[in-house]
DNA sequence: CGTTACGTTGAAAGGGTTCAATCCCTGTGG
DNA sequence: CCACAGGGATTGAACCCTTTCAACGTAACG
């Protein structure tokens, strides 16, 4: 079974986004002791939720493969877009407070999780300091997260906000290391626009004109960055990514 | 000292805001020991700031009386505002992940604090299993109220964000116990403005109309609610409330 | 009592939305 | 293999909410 279970996913320890995802900071040791409470989930469909609003909440997820895309329905019925999620990133954080989920989470992929018990993971991360403390430093992203998103509600116009999705997507495939100047994007444009903000009609505006300036192209699921530095520019990042990969405590 | 400390400031115990802050949750042994690493500051005057973007991160801090505006500066030097912190308010989770301060505190008010070093909270949360648990409450509801910020700048017309506001600070003060159809705030309408990501003459629009209509009043720092439900529908809660005042443990 | 900063009010301008028509890609079935 | 359907993307034109700019009002503080 164990066997089985290696054969066809890779544990923690071979996981190749150790370094994005929950293990950072840890020894190998208690990698294993994390790894032996995760639970890996047979691959989600394109359009299935892996949660949905009101469902209790029972675990955390690590994303494996895919993309998972967290909205909210108004009372008329439109999404609401909270952020979309790479391989490496863990959901379900903000269910905590309710004990239940908040928002729904769909998959736009084939997607593959990594379920994590959170009553488990509380009395293993009472265990592992090095754990709590990447626990802490997971939530404390997810704080950030909202808050940079606010922020580019807030006060930037829709060039800008596209710029800056493209460039903060990019700077997540960076982060794992993939080719970040051109990559496939899963993410239809009129979910682009409900996470931004606009309309589908405006975000197509802007990126003709992105391609027509030689900025981005962007078509069907394949974006390519030509002007890397105007994109950025346009993106105008605070200097403090919102992503951090390292958040090692200093073991002792 | 303690004598005198308890004195002028009373601990977690004798705190009226055990309900909203920190301590929820805990047994009163465990509060003590809590308090026992609690710094209370001299209270901060208006216009002083509890810290600064870029300054290394050493405690959270809890509002003990006053507000504290969270902010961020543009470079173009506009004020992007996050947040609003009351009494039993908790500030400074987002500063974990990068080891310092990424937002800007300010003291709107004479404020006071509670300065909680987090090197000691990790410690003494480790031992304490509801503390612990309360940590990741918190910071869960952080993630929700930057998510809930994001929703509201996304789809919401000005009217509606102002109504938003005044209603979402109506029922943080209604969870306080105080009075919450009519109450003093020391936030500028500017300052209002700049959270809700619109103008100080669109706000000062919509309080005239909200005048006229006898919805709300708000003339300086006193703010009326006439009309509660109107107020409430125009605000369009997703029925989740952002405050969660119990998110206790089920303590063995 | 003047200065300063915040608030108000009006008119004009603009960025994004809305609505509607058309296009395009993909998947499906004959 | 082609035709057709359906969802998403594109494009255009009119509209509208919010911003912008500017002037004035008004409360607080030295």
């Amino acid at each position: 079974m164990a066997d089985l279970k290696t054969a066809f996913n890779a544990g923690c320890l071979n996981c190749g986004l150790q370094k994005i995802c929950f293990p950072t900071g840890l020894v190998r040791n208690d990698i294993t002791r994390l790894d032996s409470i995760v639970e890996r989930k047979t691959p989600f469909r394109k359009g299935d939720h892996v949660f949905r609003t009101g469902q209790a909440f029972h675990s955390l997820f690590a994303v494996r493969a895919g993309v998972i895309k967290i909205y909210a329905l108004s009372d008329s019925g439109e999404e609401q877009i909270l952020g979309f999620y790479l391989p490496g990133d863990v959901i379900g954080l903000d269910a905590l407070t309710h004990k239940m989920h908040v928002y729904n989470a769909i998959a736009l992929d084939t997607t593959s999780v990594c379920a994590i018990p959170f009553d488990q993971l509380e009395v293993l991360s009472l265990q592992i300091p090095a754990l709590n403390h990447q626990m802490f430093c997971l939530m404390s992203k997810g704080v950030n997260e909202g808050r940079l998103h606010s922020e580019i509600l807030s006060k930037r116009n829709a060039d800008q906000r596209v710029a800056h999705f493209i460039w903060s997507i990019a700077q997540r495939f960076m982060n794992r290391g993939y080719a970040y100047t051109e990559f496939r994007l899963g993410v239809l444009h009129r979910d682009v626009a409900a996470f931004l903000g606009l309309t589908p009609e405006t975000v197509s505006r802007i990126l003709a004109k992105s391609a027509q300036d030689d900025l981005v192209h962007w078509k069907r699921k394949e974006v390519k960055i030509v002007d890397v530095e105007r994109l950025r520019a346009l993106a105008g990042e605070r200097n403090v990514s919102a992503e951090v990969t390292d958040c090692r405590v200093k073991s002792g």
